[in-house]
DNA sequence: TAGCTTTGTGTTCTTTTTACACAAATAAGA
DNA sequence: TCTTATTTGTGTAAAAAGAACACAAAGCTA
């Protein structure tokens, strides 16, 4: 039987949207040598574990959260020294959910669990600064081809909380009736009866939703979501 | 310390296309339960070893060659007895190289070395049909927007080598003219001043070549290749 | 030299994308 | 209550990109 002295870990990378600012959520770390140190949630993978519920596991242990999405993002095993206890492998994941379902709360391993935006991040212990940057990457070029958007926001959102959001994280100014052109021809976004007025002035807008039934059903058609701009 | 009993390894793989066909490579192995059996190449990485290096030595070892293009596809473990003997998990690399360019050998711990047409694949140890066929999916979706297509020909090549491979590849008809006039629109391609004829019949073609450095630098001004047809 | 095969090339029509401005609904303050 | 500020909601025209399409040129073979 092959000996091997390497440690299998996972980390996700969770971005939360709030306001036009797009955040990470970071770990405080209670023990081991980097104490006090922020850092992505995750940890080692139990022998039994598979990797998914690995990252499940620990987003909840650390940091009380249950996420809307969650993909592999890539596997950080070239710096062989990137954790220098010992080799460890991490297995990143990305992942997106809505800040306002959860407190946030420390349970296990963790001292503290907070949102950073993702302009202002810290110094992370380990390679995590590089995760979040590829994370990152990764959200902006899949924002354009997947309509993962939605899992950012409410389940009902005003046509201009989506198209901020888009603004804001991918950096650039949208027209606003080629955009909302452009969704509603897709067919995936609802328009409910529901009429309200957030902050203080300026007209009530309606409410939409996501239909994911009807993605899913496009899907299956060959339909390609796809959100390009001048 | 923690306690793991997990081992690592990393599986590649490869495609090679010739005259209008895509193929997997896959080795024969020699020894242990799965003796004979067709798997892709890859082994147990070396506890001082990054990924990427690990990888191409098993390329190396296993079938005597060296890619062209390189990249991490994924990571399987979430199947936790995808390997019978003990829990592996397995960093998965995405490949391309000119089949040409190689003769295969066996080398270690290979028994043999053996090129499928991707439609013909066998059924292959462990969960590398699934690797398989989603390094395929991968490889479609790559086509159309990154240049990878040329690491797949040679050097210099027909207009309709190009154009053949992406037909088959995408297994789709393209209009000659409309991939021609697109393709050369880009500017990363350019004609040499060669002419050559293949084959028994028909008028000799240009040679043409990819301008990686063309490339790389438009990729600086945001250039976005990309190719999708009707 | 007639027939087969492969390369090479332009134009028209259709669809998609871009650019752009003003009225309607509400709140606040004069 | 009227004016101002703010946000939502909507259509059209011009430009660019994509799709559809056919025939001549070069070489080989019989």
């Amino acid at each position: 039987m092959i000996n091997q002295n390497i440690k299998i870990a996972v980390d996700a990378i969770v971005f939360g949207y709030e306001k036009g600012t797009l955040y990470v959520l970071a770990v405080q770390q209670r023990f081991g040598e980097l104490a006090d140190r922020w850092v992505l949630p995750g940890g080692f993978i139990k022998d039994d574990e598979p990797l998914l519920v690995a990252v499940e596991r620990e987003l909840k242990e650390e940091a009380g959260i249950m996420v809307n999405y969650l993909e592999q993002l890539g596997t950080f095993g070239d710096d062989i020294y990137r954790d220098d206890r010992f080799r460890v492998i991490s297995v990143a994941y990305f992942a997106l959910v809505n800040p306002k379902n959860f407190v946030l709360k420390a349970d296990t391993d963790a001292k503290d669990a907070k949102w950073f935006p993702v302009k202002q991040i810290p110094q992370l212990g380990y390679d995590h600064n590089e995760m979040v940057k590829l994370a990152h990457q990764r959200l902006k070029s899949k924002l354009t081809y997947q309509p993962i958007g939605f899992d950012l926001l409410d389940p009902e959102f005003l046509f201009s909380d989506l198209e901020n959001l888009y603004c804001s994280i991918l950096e650039r100014d949208i027209d606003r009736r080629n955009f909302r052109k452009k969704i509603l021809s897709f067919g995936i976004v609802k328009e409910t009866d529901k009429v309200v007025k957030i902050g203080a002035s300026g007209r009530p807008g309606k409410l939409f939703t996501f239909d994911k039934a009807k993605y899913n059903q496009l899907l299956k058609d060959n339909f390609q979501f796809d959100i390009r701009f001048a």
